[in-house]
DNA sequence: CGTGAGGTTGAAACCACTCAAGAAGGGTGG
DNA sequence: CCACCCTTCTTGAGTGGTTTCAACCTCACG
């Protein structure tokens, strides 16, 4: 279990640099010009894969760096004594991961990799005096921060007001929409976490969660086969989900509509 | 959208500037030098007092200033349609309030005055191209912010991982903390919110909150009149709370859980 | 003094949890 | 390649913490 994928330091640079990557509209680089680009890309460190259960790192951990998922999926975790962790969030790519550390300059969480993963880890020192060089680095900072309180509060009113069948259903289409915007399929997917995890996400028991995914299939809302979801009827989905929560109207200027 | 209380535009200077308030050395101008402090001061808008009720920003409403409470608490409540509102969040002085908004451009939640009430409004543009020239600024916004999130992840664990008890329990140690931080009494404070807002906020019915309320004053652990709460026995408090939550290695494990 | 909003208290119902057992992969070593 | 184990997930039955429904109380205020 230790040494798992870390020792293989092989430079792996499947990330060239900002400008090739796909995410590069949604995150940090979005409106920024070339010249700009590469002032960031010359502290943007790209992480060695990580596999499932690899640790970013853990609560009390000293900040260095902020990071943004690239490819896979992180969970953070809200560690308590004897186990009985709360899951904070699931971090898909163009997420940033590590956010509330910067008040107390350490990590008040724990964060590991769901699945095959890779992250850029960026230097929040240097983050922010780049930033305060460049305008659009600087909002667009502000932007992704913001989407994480957005995101947080969202999950909150889940969690706060909702029946476990409604949490479920929130879940799922959250996430669904979420894979879209990231490009993946949001009505054929693979979850990461487990049940454990999802259900410890939403405040529930583990058999709520699988109970209820079994109901979903059953009705015909949802196929489910272990960790593989298809949505079958999203209007169904997201009527029990409730009315949406809110308006993403988060997209940046050049909207090519999902709908 | 709906400017109930924007039009009192009566320019209330009970505020002289950031140099004399109280909550300096908390609040954005934490180590700004003077001349510093002053260009910070330029923009910084003091409001009238608001009262019981009052709205400061609705959903949807376009986002021009980022708040700050200065006395007084704020309520932040996500809307749902049908009065089924979830509460996100109260906000005491020293506390930023409409952070979510960045993302969407637009306010996410409405924020209301829970009693007579302070707020200083700064305008995200001029704030973000001061940052942008004074690290000590960017850097304590940033702090401030990630207060928040941090926050909001601590309230995440309460509501998704504890019985109504802890919950409440928790609510008022939290609250408790935070008022003596803030330089008022955490041992005999006054409830600005009402048990349904306390309610809401910890996903729970109103009548359990009451219930509660009145199970910890038998026991002893608090004093309830009303609104008026004294805390009695803030360890057996602190006790039912559970191991605390703001500080990861503080004290070694409880293994004395309640159940 | 009415009147109503906010709060308390009681009784019954229910949703979700816990406990418990079994099924279904996915590894691993023989 | 098979047997075995272990983790993850599913399913069932019973319990209990919270909610819901409903009545009553109590101030504050006109």
């Amino acid at each position: 279990m230790s040494r798992s994928s870390r020792d293989r330091v092989v430079d792996f640079r499947s990330r060239r640099s900002c400008a090739d990557c796909s995410l590069r509209s949604v995150c940090l680089p979005a409106g920024l010009a070339r010249g700009e680009l590469q002032q960031l890309d010359q502290f943007v460190q790209a992480r060695v894969p990580l596999d499932r259960g690899d640790v970013i790192f853990r609560a009390g951990d000293p900040l260095d760096y902020i990071y943004v998922v690239r490819t896979g999926s992180v969970r953070t975790v809200f560690p308590g004594s004897e186990g009985d962790d709360q899951v904070i969030g699931f971090h898909l790519p163009s997420e940033l991961v590590g956010l509330d550390a910067i008040s107390a300059n350490a990590h008040q969480c724990d964060a590991v990799a769901l699945e095959r993963t890779s992250v850029c880890a960026l230097p929040l020192g240097r983050l922010e005096r780049l930033a305060a060089e460049i305008p659009a680095l600087q909002r667009q900072f502000h932007v992704m921060i913001s989407r994480q309180i957005s995101h947080d509060h969202r999950h909150l009113v889940a969690v706060g007001r909702r029946t476990a069948r409604e949490r479920l259903a929130l879940f799922l289409h959250a996430l669904s929409e979420r894979l879209e915007s990231g490009g993946y399929s949001g009505v054929d997917f693979h979850l990461s976490m487990s049940r454990e995890d999802i259900a410890n996400y939403l405040g529930l028991a583990l058999e709520t969660v699988s109970r209820l995914l079994t109901k979903l299939a059953e009705e015909g809302v949802i196929r489910v086969e272990r960790r593989r979801v298809r949505i079958v009827d999203p209007d169904a989905l997201a009527r029990i989900a409730g009315r949406p929560l809110s308006q993403p109207n988060d997209r940046p200027p050049d909207h090519s509509s999902v709908h």
